[in-house]
DNA sequence: TTTATTTGTTAGATACCTCTAACTTTTATA
DNA sequence: TATAAAAGTTAGAGGTATCTAACAAATAAA
């Protein structure tokens, strides 16, 4: 069924999901996906038309690019081991926020339903990985939280981080450093008209962050 | 330091270290390794030759191949890292003894050497893995136990099971079902003179094992 | 609507890992 | 010791994933 793909080309349907999702307009360029790979224009073109080859993504010629089903459901495979193994490291190993990402990002290429399975099961079936991000299930399903990013909430008013949108590790200490983790109460003290610089209050300590910091963090209204 | 190997080139040392330590002789040919890797002499030829040039095996032309010790350093490494998550599997996930083999054939690979001191830690530092396979250190030094094979046993005599020399799935399946496992007592109860068939006696089970059997489970004597 | 810029494609090359077929060296056997 | 068998090596080739450089198409700007 499952015709087992190279790291490679597991790589390649998972960046095309988080683009395809993400752009709003569903689809990717090959410029783009070469960006978000780390590798040239000329080489994702190849492994489009590889992967178009095998039935996984549709595309013409200097058209846009869209996952198939099948396409859509193996990289959602991918997404769901790295988030169950995200989860594993931060639960049961003491890995930190910003630590867990690089090792699933090989970890998420292991080849074991039963593996991943039981490893579900071990955590108790979470549903949310350390960033907030859901975990789909095995059948790909996953809650879908209605979230805002802090930098729209507007002053006097508090709300709760879910979860960060942008997943680096300069960004992940940051937050830390702000004193900020998910689940957290933030309120908005004030708002600067010029460059919408936000005072803000969690656990009863005051920080002021950028709008670009703000536009990366999600949250949902209280 | 470590100049990090490819999942080939990191199977090829492994594989050379168990053919350099059960060979005695402390050395393995050409083609023993290639028929271990299930790649033609040619293929282990050429990687002989890149692991020479890396410094990892010395060898001369039609000579015997050795590790040298950087080379043996890394496979204690590789070897380490599957006897640990072997013992992860089947601790913590619930894997059956056949099984964890070939998961950890994959999960030896990862790099990260906080993932697996992690693991180690979390396991509360195994000094053996499910199949009685001491796990080196982070030196790459490990219990070395005096083993005898069953098949060595006197009649009359008692012994405890500490091992299997065999991992072969179907191997380890009969072995269960014979009843049998780590730290099992054995008691020899008769062995027959034409073909070394042993009668053995395992938590009052009886059962008769080929000489064969025997000789793929190592043992200590009480 | 012509031109410039951005985006996407092709051609040709390299590194890695593998193979088959032919050859050479070493070891075992008669 | 001459010959046969086994072990090991080389040459030549193919698939994958990558690159650079040159080209083509689509889109944005003038
Ligand atoms: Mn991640
Ligand atoms: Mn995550
Ligand atoms: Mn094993
Ligand atoms: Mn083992």
């Amino acid at each position: 069924m499952n015709a087992l793909l190279s790291h490679t080309e597991e790589n390649y349907l998972k960046t095309l999901i988080k683009l395809v999702l993400e752009n709003a307009n569903s689809e990717a360029g090959t410029n783009e996906l070469a960006s978000h790979l780390a590798v040239k224009p000329a080489t994702a073109n190849d492994m489009l038309k590889k992967l178009k080859e095998k039935g996984l993504v549709s595309y013409e010629k200097y058209g846009k690019i869209n996952l198939t089903n099948q396409g859509t459901k193996i990289a959602l495979e991918i997404i769901r081991k790295h988030r169950i193994w995200e989860t594993f490291l931060y639960e049961k190993l003491d890995f930190s926020w910003d630590e867990v990402h690089d090792v699933a990002e090989q970890l998420e290429h292991i080849k074991s339903d039963k593996l991943i399975d039981k490893l579900e099961k071990f955590l108790d079936y979470p549903e949310f990985d350390p960033h907030g991000d859901p975990i789909p299930n095995k059948e790909g399903k996953f809650k879908v939280q209605h979230k805002t990013t802090l930098a729209e909430i507007a002053v006097g008013k508090s709300c709760k981080m879910i979860a960060v949108k942008d997943n680096s590790n300069s960004f992940l200490q940051y937050v830390v450093k702000v004193g900020l983790g998910i689940n957290n109460e933030i309120k908005v003290l004030s708002r600067q008209d010029y460059d919408a610089m936000m005072l803000i209050e969690v656990n009863g300590q005051q920080s002021s962050v950028s709008q670009k910091f703000a536009e990366n963090i999600f949250v949902v209204f209280d």
